[in-house]
RNA sequence: GCCCCGGUAGCCCAACUGGCAGAGGCAGUCGGCUCAAACCCGACCCAGUAAGGGUUCGAAUCCCUUCCGGGGCACCA
């Protein structure tokens, strides 16, 4: 293409006619956005299947690289590179938007010239609550919207000139993508977690199909639960051994403690539910509440979660989330008896200090703990010995202690999560009356209910030591409880405050073992042996995570492909009649309730839909009424694995081709993909280090095991980019104005506070600065479209790129875009007349000094972008493109060596003047230059003298001196003589052959 | 309260395993072009690295303390 225009850019203005000016810009990047896509430029090959050669018929580029590389083998260096999908909201973008989809194209670009396949595709989200709620207000099909958004959004990344292959892309929503999701449902479904398994990568435990457990079950292998005591597999209903199988599979249906948000009418995961116990998605209350959901048994994998993140190629802040989040912790489950009108009961307890048992004073269970029940139905009164502090609140007036605990429970679970958390630290509990024995001592500790301890985590029970303990320290001051010290260490004692670091074991004996004089580790070790060998406890890991929640009560999901038949028993969907379409309703709203009503229950939308709920089915068993699951998933399912179909969107026969996931994600063992394979880059913001990326590994994992994918992790190389925040301003009465209209006062100017720094205006009248997100409510918000109308795409991709290290957060700056036009206005005029539109460069070889400048540019260029360092990479070629500026004549081996290392950031601009300079076809699979290294090696450098650390002198030497030659000639510099005045130096340090440095 | 990241010119940011504090951009100043201005071109100006202490021949870089900013976790037994 050769875009010849005599468009200005300003319509006073008489700029020469071939400037590249904004017009110019647009008019290049439209013209090579279109041949792109015409030649399937970015087409990126399969090495079998339906993409592996290009487009049929559409690609007559012959001359394009692409489909010369079609036309050979599939490249054996394959690079997939990915972002976080976007949800396409309708809102419209931000300038802050594309910052990743910008760095991944810049990625991908870079490698494809490094000869690399590279995959690069993007798909859309579409599943989720916006959508639904506009469908609520309007009464619209979230269908409809979804396309509408994701229509628009398509063309304003269009707009970029991403490098995407546009046969990949998809939404979640398709009925094909539903299809494989809910197709991964019930492998997961079916699947169990076999302890004693090996997984392909050799760890223990792993995920097998329900079939094998079944044939152990019917062999008498494992035994059956307690509840069937007495019966065989053999003798049990359909619906019984159902029940047995929930138990195990990886997503089953169970009474569950859930987190309730009345105010979303549906049910959250714990990971959506904020710190402070309320909803991420709109800040309602949430509620604990126990209802019958789905669940995905993710804990089984915790162990495998926390250990594979070790070899990831991801931030260790995101690491650090994860772990913490699992929340592994490792201790001993203690059993302790208690006696109740019932007879003799279990108490266990999880503690991560078993050394500590005999300093065990008092035990605690959460309100909701099963045995509270059970030591209430006495309904004695008090003992005379027990304290009025231990009675509960006086408001109560208990006279027994069930009626004490019984106020106290129903008080607590009357809180939300919020007013728990809210309270803690003040410790509050009630004496139950009852009373267990340490199985170290035979000592009698009182029961008492407190909501310090959470039914959530561990076995729900304590058992408390308030000398090495904070919490029980302060529960044990409040309630007048006793305090014995058992490890040693504490420096003002225990009475004062808990000793929780290291020291020796005391008091800690019985007749059969003795912790005196252990340290914590030992002590640990030797009680818990003790504890194994008598029966009365045992080493264990507990975790702070929590089985997956994977129902919600809304329209604009996935359904689940199970019904459930007269008897209540789940009865997956055949693979052949998937995908389980939604269907069409009246009315998308679940039925919301006020935000603080915890009594309420969910109501899903599907639910009446009955026509569809009630549904006559031949699943092998004749023809019978079932009836559908009326809840869908949430909308983390379609993330959990649409890396996956980029790699293969059309496959009918599988999610991915397993030949293709082993091509462009299997391990490489010392190689790129290291150990765990996955993607080569993955691109997104932070907010998801928990969210999507926990469960997608755990998604991964599954499929790992059942041998759908060869590598058993989804993204081997995470990256987290920075946000681009704005400034706001705000008048005298607090209200914003827009931000493009305020101007800035420089400090020291008239009327400027001399002590501060610049104030701002926004006409004449001061306004307050702040810092934050860019929006519309705020009136700072900026564009894409803004940015391509004032100076075009490559411009505003270079700024982007230049801003900063791409994972810190910056500020935008409208008005210093203008740096990165300067730039590309630079280097068109390296190559292109303004004034006739010809090609400038000449023939003639570069100068030695620009010979050198381009071959130290490639090579500090190459490291750069490598890195994803695209701003320090843009410095260099900024400096470049200045030098060649300063020439009389540019050479081409030079403008072309620039052209080329800019394509990544500015691929419009670069393929024109590729064009320009004489080259057919599209450079974006044209090699990137490479540096000669007889170039790179300097003829001299400069070595620098110091005397006592200070520069003194200055000497040109060649590279190759050696110690000592450059030792005598740094003694003998002018600088060094003058200091040193004669006297002898004590010590001199050769870096040969960049510094010298003198000592006294 | 605990943990993590950061603080370098007026602003955004560079500086390889410790070795000349400056690559690049914005803003500013001066000059060229111009009737003039903008654009453009050229040149210039600009910090001793948040503060203090330590290690070292040598510290922006390593260690300690403090301050400031950002983020994560927070009754997890």
């Amino acid at each position: 293409m050769t875009t010849t225009t005599s468009e200005h850019s300003g319509p006073a203005t008489e700029a020469p006619p071939f400037r590249y000016t904004p017009a110019l810009a647009n008019a290049i990047e439209l013209a090579w956005q279109d041949r792109w896509e015409q030649a399937g430029t970015f087409e990126a090959p399969n090495p079998v299947g339906d993409l592996s050669s290009f487009g049929d018929g559409v690609d007559d580029g012959a001359a394009d690289g692409a489909a010369a590389a079609a036309a050979a083998a599939v490249p054996g260096e394959s690079f997939y590179v990915m972002d976080m999908f976007p949800y396409p909201s309708g809102k419209g973008l931000h300038v802050g938007h594309p910052l990743g989809y910008i760095a991944t194209d810049v990625t991908g670009r870079f490698e494809r010239m490094r000869g690399k396949n590279v995959l690069h595709a993007l798909g859309y989200d579409a599943f989720g609550l916006p959508a639904e709620q506009y469908a609520v207000q309007t009464g619209q099909h979230p269908a409809i919207t979804t396309d509408q958004n994701i229509a628009v959004m398509r063309r304003q990344l269009r707009r970029l000139g991403l490098a995407h292959d546009p046969r990949r892309s998809f939404a979640t929503t398709d009925p094909e993508f539903v299809r494989w999701t809910q197709w991964i449902f019930l492998q997961i479904f079916s699947s169990w977690f076999d302890p004693d398994a090996t997984a392909p990568d050799g760890s223990r435990g792993a995920a097998r199909p329900v079939s094998e457990l079944v044939g152990r079950l019917a062999a008498g292998e494992v035994a059956l639960p307690a509840a069937f005591e007495g019966r065989t597999w053999a003798d049990l209903t359909p619906r019984e051994r159902e029940d047995v199988l929930a138990d195990h599979r990886l997503a089953f249906v169970a009474d569950v403690p859930v987190n309730w948000c009345p105010g979303l009418g549906t049910v959250l995961a714990n990971e959506e539910v904020t710190a402070d116990g309320r909803s991420e998605r709109g800040n309602f209350p949430v509620f604990k509440r126990n209802l019958r959901q789905w669940v995905m048994r993710i804990t089984s994998y915790a162990d495998r979660l926390v250990a594979d993140l070790d070899p990831l190629d991801w931030p260790e802040k995101v690491k650090a989330m994860q772990r913490n989040w699992i929340g592994r912790s490792e201790g001993a489950h203690v059993h302790f008896s208690v006696a109740t009108a019932a007879g003799e009961r279990d108490l266990t307890v999880f503690t991560t200090r078993p050394d500590t048992l005999f300093g065990a004073t008092y035990m605690v269970v959460a309100p909701e703990h099963p045995l509270v029940e059970e030591l209430l139905a006495s309904e004695e009164p008090w003992g005379a010995d027990v304290p009025a502090s231990w009675r509960g609140a006086a408001a109560s007036g208990a006279d027994t202690p069930a009626a004490a605990v019984r106020a106290y429970v129903a008080a607590a679970s009357a809180k939300t999560l919020q007013e728990r958390q809210a309270d803690a630290g003040a410790k509050t509990g009630v004496f139950t009356g009852g009373y267990a024995v340490n199985p170290v001592n035979g000592e009698r500790l009182p029961i008492f209910v407190a909501d310090y301890v959470l039914m959530g985590y561990g076995t729900g029970a304590i058992m408390a030591v308030p000398a090495h303990d904070e919490r029980d320290h302060a529960f044990a001051t409040a309630y007048g409880l006793p305090i014995r010290e058992v490890v040693s260490g504490s420096p003002s004692g225990v009475q004062e405050s808990a000793w929780t670091g290291d020291g020796v074991a005391v008091a800690s004996a019985n007749d059969e073992v003795s912790l005196n004089g252990l340290a914590v580790a030992e002590a640990k070790h030797a009680i818990v042996t003790w504890l194994e060998r008598t029966g009365q406890g045992a080493g264990t890991t507990t975790y702070r995570l929590r089985d997956w929640l994977f129902s919600r009560q809304r329209y604009w999901g996935e359904p689940f492909p199970v019904v459930y038949d007269a008897d209540g028993r789940v009865v997956p969907i055949p693979e052949d009649m998937l995908p389980v379409a939604l269907p069409e309703v009246a009315d998308f709203s679940p039925r919301t309730f006020d935000v603080d009503d915890a009594a309420s229950s969910p109501e899903s939308p599907l639910s009446r839909a009955t026509d569809w709920v009630n549904v006559e089915l031949d699943l092998g068993e004749g023809l019978q009424t079932y009836r559908r699951d009326t809840n869908t998933m949430p909308n983390w399912a379609g993330s959990c694995w649409y890396y996956l179909r980029y790699l293969d969107p059309f496959d009918a026969d599988a999610p991915v081709d397993p030949a293709l996931e082993r091509y462009w994600m299997g391990p490489q063992p010392g190689g790129a993909r290291g150990e765990t394979g996955g993607v080569d880059l993955y691109v997104g913001g932070v907010e998801h280090a928990v969210l999507h990326l926990l469960y997608s590994r755990f998604w991964h994992k599954v499929l790992f095991d059942l041998g759908h994918v060869s590598s058993r992790e989804p993204f081997h190389k995470l990256f987290n980019q920075g946000y681009v925040q704005a400034y706001a301003y705000t008048d005298a009465r607090g209200v914003y104005v827009p931000a493009d209209e305020v101007e800035e006062v420089a400090a020291g100017a008239a009327g400027a506070d001399a002590h501060e720094g610049p104030t701002f205006t926004w006409r004449g009248e001061p306004v307050t600065r702040e810092y934050g997100k860019m929006g519309k409510s705020l009136k700072n918000m900026v564009t894409p479209d803004d940015m391509y109308a004032a100076y075009g795409a490559d411009t505003f991709r270079v700024y982007e790129m230049s801003m900063g290290p791409l994972d810190q957060s910056r500020a935008w700056e409208t008005r210093a875009v203008v740096g990165a036009q300067r730039f590309l206005q630079r280097l068109w005029r390296n190559v292109v007349s303004e004034d006739s539109g010809l090609v400038t460069v000449v023939d003639d070889a570069p100068d030695v000094a620009t010979a050198r400048l381009v071959a130290r540019t490639i090579a500090d260029v190459t490291t750069e972008y490598a890195a994803m360092r695209p701003n320090t990479a843009i410095a260099k070629l900024i400096t470049l493109n200045n030098h060649l500026t300063s020439l009389p004549q540019v050479p081409r081996a030079a403008a072309e060596a620039l052209v080329l290392m800019v394509a990544p950031v500015a691929p419009h601009i670069a393929e024109e003047l590729w064009s320009r300079l004489g080259h057919e076809s599209s450079l974006a699979h044209e090699a990137f230059p490479v540096a000669d290294p007889a170039l790179l090696v300097e003829e001299t450098v400069t070595c620098v003298v110091q005397v006592a650390g200070k520069v003194r002198d200055r000497l040109e030497v060649a590279p190759s001196i050696s110690d000592a030659e450059l030792e005598a000639a740094a003694l003998a510099t002018p600088g060094v003589q003058r200091v040193l005045a004669g006297a002898t130096p004590r010590t001199v340090i050769v870096r040969a052959p960049r510094l010298v440095n003198v000592v006294p």
